[in-house]
DNA sequence: ACGGGATCGCAATGATCGTTGCGTTAGTGC
DNA sequence: GCACTAACGCAACGATCATTGCGATCCCGT
C-alpha cells in the first residue's frame, strides 16, 4: 500500500545467492569458449535447478544480458584530479584494462551475440561517467568537448579494438587517444 | 601433383549451392531475431539435410564465423578522387551506411557472439582499404596519417555505434569524423 | 565420356533441451 | 514468532538436437 513493499518482490537472502550463483557460472562458462551455453548447463555449474533459470530468465538471451548488465554497470570511482586531461587518461586506461581482460572480453561478445540489449548493456554507465567528468570541466573553464565527441573518440576505439579485434589495446594507446579529444 | 588440384577440394556445383543457399538462410534467420539458431533450423530454411551442416561447418560458430568473412569481404571499390579527405569522407560513410542496415547488424553481432574468429570476420577488408588510400595520398604528398591512428578515429566509432548502441552512426556523421584525423 | 572420390540425403539412435503441474522451502511483513 | 506467498526443487513429457553408418548423387580431372 504504501510504496516501497509493492507486490512482494524478494530480492534478499536464498534468491540473491541463487543469482549470484547463477551469474558466477555464466561468467566462468563463457570465458571457457563453451559452445554450448544452454540454461540447464549453467544451472548444473552452479548447482542450481534448471526450472529456476527458465523461470526467472526465460532464456539464454535475457540472462546474458542481466548478466552483462550487473557486470557492467558496477559503481566505479571517477576519477577527479582537477584536471580533464588527467581524468580523461586515467579514465580510458582504466577502461582498456577491463575490456582486455579475456573473461569481460568474453563476456561482452557473448552478450553481444545475445541482441541489442546485452550489446548496450556491455557499455554501463560508461557514457555517463564520461558527461560526469566533461560537466565538471565546463563548469571549471566554461569550456569542453561534447559527450558525443568524446563517446567517439575514447570510447569508440577502446571497445573496437577490444570486441572486434584479437590485439586489444594497452591502457597506455588509450591514454594516447585523449589527445585526439583535448589537443594540447 | 601440382599446384591448384591437391586433394580434391570441389568448391563448383551443387556444393556452391548448397553453400549459397545455407548463407542466404544463416542471414534470414539472423536477422528475424530467432533465438534458436541451430544447425537443423538452418538446414530447413535453406532445404538442405541437417545432415551436410553438421559435416560441413560442425558448428553454429563455425558457420557463423564463415558466412560474416564472404559477407564482409566483399570487392568493394576504394574511392579515388584524388583529395585523401574526400576519398576517406566518402569511404566513411559508405562504411556507416553499410553496419546502419539492420539485416548487416545483426549478422555482425551473431558473428561476433560466435567467438574472436568471427568477430575478426566483421572488419572485413576495411583495415586493408584505409591502408591504400593512406599508401596513395603518401605517394602523393609525403605525409599521411598511419593505418593505426586511421582505424581509431574512424572505424573505431561507426563500428562502437552500431554494434554498442541502439542509435548507428548516420553517414554525414560519419563524414565528419575524417575532421578529427585530417585537421583543416 | 567415364571413373574416382568428395559431397549429399536418408534413417536410426541416444542425449539434451524446454515446458508444465505440483509439493516444499524460505524470505518478508505483521 | 506466525502467516503469507514468492521462489525453488522435483519429476515427467514431448520436442529438438547432435551423431553415425550406409547408400546415392554428381562434381572434376583425365
Amino acid at each position: 500500500m504504501t510504496s516501497p513493499t509493492r507486490t512482494g518482490t524478494r530480492p534478499g537472502g536464498r534468491s540473491a545467492r541463487v543469482r549470484a550463483d547463477v551469474h558466477r557460472a555464466v561468467a566462468e562458462l563463457v570465458s571457457a569458449q563453451e559452445d554450448t551455453l544452454t540454461l540447464p548447463v549453467v544451472a548444473a555449474r552452479a548447482g542450481v535447478h534448471p526450472t529456476t533459470l527458465y523461470r526467472r530468465w526465460g532464456s539464454v538471451a535475457e540472462l546474458l544480458a542481466d548478466v552483462a548488465t550487473s557486470r557492467f554497470s558496477g559503481d566505479v570511482v571517477v576519477p577527479d584530479t582537477g584536471s580533464l586531461r588527467a581524468d580523461l587518461e586515467r579514465w580510458a586506461a582504466s577502461v582498456a584494462t577491463d575490456v582486455a581482460d579475456p573473461e569481460v572480453l568474453a563476456l561482452m561478445r557473448a552478450a553481444i551475440g545475445a541482441g541489442e540489449v546485452g550489446a548496450c548493456a556491455c557499455r554501463g554507465d560508461r557514457e555517463e561517467q564520461l558527461a560526469a567528468m566533461l560537466e565538471r570541466e565546463r563548469v571549471r573553464s566554461g569550456r569542453a568537448p561534447t559527450v558525443e565527441r568524446a563517446v567517439d573518440v575514447l570510447l569508440g576505439p577502446i571497445y573496437f579494438r577490444a570486441v572486434l579485434t584479437d590485439r586489444p589495446g594497452t591502457p597506455e594507446w588509450a591514454r594516447g587517444l585523449v589527445t585526439l579529444l583535448l589537443p594540447e
